[in-house]
DNA sequence: GGCAATTGGCACCAAATGGGTGCTAATTGG
DNA sequence: CCAATTAGCACCCATTTGGTGCCAATTGCC
């Protein structure tokens, strides 16, 4: 499916909220307070964001969470990869760590699988080139989106942003 | 996951032969023997295609498939409607069907909401903006891709039959 | 020191989704 | 009539997803 897991949207939720709050150390319960959402699974994301380096973390009684770099450094495509792998479209393009439990079958002869990574690409792109602040920005419409995720045409995922 | 199904991609295999098989009548057997794929699925996936108006079919002993459109005139995301579903990115931008059972509790102050509708128009975009014969020129880079998707910039989606 | 607030880690469960199969009817050329 | 083919629908099993339980570790504050 092409759809994001709620565990995603919690997360960019939570980001986005870290992002309004810099400079302060944000307890997990303070998000879940604004938005009624699973306090526990939105633990759960903020933890990943922390292992994936995307935010940062103090525990203790005044803990929390802080984003680990500027809101415009954070690309959409890193928090995806983060919360839920990267996105491949297809499941052979995978080549992150699962590509060993068992080939598909069609792959010498399939007449898809070059195409469609030229399309994941694309989609990349787009992500890759999505900060957390352009995604607060509301002004840029999807023209936008593709014009600005179009010029750079940075590396294809695994590098850091291009804004 | 933003991942394609099988049922995606096998459906896609079939049109793509499909298109290299203009004005013959192609039977699900025969493209069964050309990719190691489980016929039955691909009969299924072809049987999706049918009701969304892209192959049209014949029944009997000589029957079989073949493209209702031009290779040129059939778009990714139309292919991706019919058999997956419209790409949604998050759960309650889907306004297709289910939209009724049961709203997010988020919704009124989600702040991801907005935006992330924004980048699904680009993904619609970029799908709506790539056809089969697009697909099958593997001249076109990703860059390209984004161009031609952007140029044109047409309707998000909903003036397909999509039903 | 002790307590409460907080993050960290792991296992677990229930529902939804996805991949695939069985079976049978309807159509049609020979 | 027969064989090949599409059409329809129900069903099963594995994986994924959304969500919870439970407890350990850390840390500010009294
Ligand atoms: S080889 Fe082709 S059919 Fe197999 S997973 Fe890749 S794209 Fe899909
Ligand atoms: S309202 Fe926000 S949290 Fe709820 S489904 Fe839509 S995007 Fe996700």
């Amino acid at each position: 499916m092409l759809q994001l897991t709620k565990r995603t949207e919690y997360g960019l939720i939570a980001l986005l909220h870290l992002a309004n709050s810099e400079g302060r150390v944000v307890p997990v319960r303070e998000i879940g307070e604004r938005f009624p959402l699973p306090k526990r699974v939105l633990a759960e994301s903020l933890k990943d964001l922390g292992r994936a380096g995307i935010v940062e973390s103090q525990r203790g009684a005044a803990g929390g969470y802080w984003l680990a770099r500027g809101a415009g450094q954070i690309t959409l495509g890193e928090v995806i990869s983060a919360l839920e792998g990267a996105p491949t479209l297809t499941s052979c393009q995978d080549l992150g760590a699962s590509n060993a439990r068992g080939q598909c079958e069609v792959q010498p002869v399939c007449p898809i699988r070059s195409p469609l990574t030229r399309l994941r690409q694309g989609i990349w792109a787009l992500l890759e080139g999505t900060t957390l602040r352009s995604l607060a920005n509301p002004s840029l419409t999807p023209a936008d989106l593709l014009a600005a995720a179009g010029s750079p045409l940075s590396s294809p995922l695994g590098d850091q942003p291009a804004a």
